[in-house]
DNA sequence: TCTGGGGTCCTAGGACCC
DNA sequence: TCTGGGGTCCTAGGACCC
């Protein structure tokens, strides 16, 4: 049977989590907050109306955010993340094929059958998403991606249509593209925005239209692919099964800069260990491993910056391995009489445990096997008692510099027993 | 005082080989 | 006096996404 995108994204997902434990918020500005507290990245609708740009610092509005008693969260991910799975949970009791693509947006893939049967089953995916979870999703349906994007779009924007719109048999789809401009296409970026606008492409209708030979050698075979897209040839198919990443990030700018190696190593180290527990979970293992510091962009004095990348004997998916060439790594990078404001690792050459074939005396190596158990048993503890349980090398001292500022966070309400929300009887 | 973090894909250009 | 061409692999950087 022939299939058509339906595009299921959750509104304001981070403001939307954040008061769904707060009800006495709705209806009110809210926003959340990026790492350290630095930026804005959710929005209610109501603090979208005040005026409140996306990924703006939150010092550049606190005048509104004062004005207008905006109710500001630093960012929760152990909270969004929980509430993410539950949302893709619902989706996937009702359908089989659904790429979760990324934390707040999913997308399925669902029979043609009649317009009307299918904006009534996306209604009915959307109601027990509500009522299940509680969280507002939009969907959007239509015949490519890029089109379910644009859909999921206007089912956002204009209240009319309750939240679901369909664009796979709409015979007005050109005059929607044409009230739409070309930066919000999937795909076409500031970059791409500036190229198309000189050449009098201003509107997702001129970019269905253009050239493909100019498209092609000017956007690349992205571009051009986006353009059939809009044409309604299905180019980008729909990734159900997960697979292996190809690269594992964890970095942090720290909450206030950092001059001493010391505890430049031991935010190494955290961030090593964050990123070897991810490697671990996923069941896969990487043979290099980069790692660089850096001062701040926005920093008057003097500014360094440096990265290393090491090749591992074995891939490996032990922190304790990985710990080790950080460290020898961090020791040639570091230049004393900096003010280091962002450290990071990245561990790339990740393959699915075992795939590599292993150095024939690696078996016969006691640590392997000892790493092994530690490792099991250091995430049991972790992620039964929380994650800094056990850790290496680090000095209990409190507000280590490095450490992220989060003023405005709210409880861990659905992960941690400790922060569990009370009911209490009213009167 | 205060500006996030984690990813993917594509291309150009250099190194190297025959 | 003469100084090719083609293929592959790797890396850095750009662009984009949420």
């Amino acid at each position: 049977m022939k299939k058509v995108f339906a595009l299921v994204d959750c509104n304001n997902f981070y403001a939307s989590c954040e008061r769904l434990f707060r009800p006495d918020l709705n209806g009110k500005p809210v926003i959340v907050l990026s790492n350290n507290d630095g930026c804005v990245v959710a929005r209610s609708n109501e603090a979208k109306a005040l005026g409140i740009p996306m990924g703006e610092p939150l010092f550049k509005v606190k005048g509104l955010v004062a004005k207008h008693k905006v109710h500001v969260f630093s960012s929760n991910y152990a909270l969004y993340g929980d509430l993410s799975h539950r949302v893709m949970d619902v989706l996937r009791q009702m359908e089989p094929d659904v790429e979760v693509y990324s934390i707040d947006e999913a997308f399925i893939s669902l029979p043609v059958t009649k317009e009307w049967n299918r904006v009534k089953y996306a209604a009915e995916l959307r109601e027990r998403i509500r009522k299940q979870v509680g969280i507002p999703v939009s969907i959007g349906i239509a015949t490519t991606k890029t089109l379910a994007k644009i859909a999921n779009r206007v089912a956002k924007k204009e209240a009319q249509f309750n939240g679901i719109f369909d664009l796979a048999s709409n015979s007005q789809i050109d005059q929607v593209l044409g009230k739409i401009e070309v930066n919000d296409v999937w795909g076409i970026g500031r970059r791409s925005t500036e190229k198309l606008n000189n050449r009098a492409i201003y509107t997702v209708l001129d970019l269905k239209r253009a050239d493909e030979t100019w498209v092609r050698k000017h956007l690349t075979v992205v571009g051009a692919r986006t353009v059939m897209e809009l044409n309604g040839i299905s180019c980008i198919s729909l990734e159900n099964a997960p697979s292996c990443p190809k690269s594992i990030i964890t970095s942090r700018s720290f909450g206030h800069p950092v001059t001493d190696i010391d505890n430049l190593r031991e935010a190494v180290i955290s961030y090593v260990s964050i990123a070897g527990e991810k490697l671990r979970k996923q069941g896969v293992e990487a043979d290099t491993l980069s790692i660089f510091i850096t001062t701040g962009p926005f920093d008057e004095q003097a500014s360094y910056s440096n990265n290393q990348t090491i090749t591992l004997h074995q891939p490996t998916s032990s922190t304790t391995e990985l710990i080790t060439a950080a460290l020898q790594s961090l020791k040639s990078l570091y230049r004393p009489g900096y003010r280091y404001r962002k450290a990071g690792v990245m561990l790339t050459g990740i393959t699915s445990h075992g795939y590599r074939q292993r150095d024939v005396f690696s078996f016969l190596q006691p640590t392997v096997k000892e790493d092994k158990l530690l490792m099991t048993a250091l995430d049991r503890i972790n992620s039964k008692w929380g994650r800094n349980t056990i850790q290496y090398g680090m000095t209990t001292a409190e507000d280590k510099p490095w450490s992220m500022q989060q003023r405005r966070k709210s409880p861990a309400y659905t992960t941690n027993w400790q922060e569990l929300p009370v009911a209490t009887a009213a009167g």
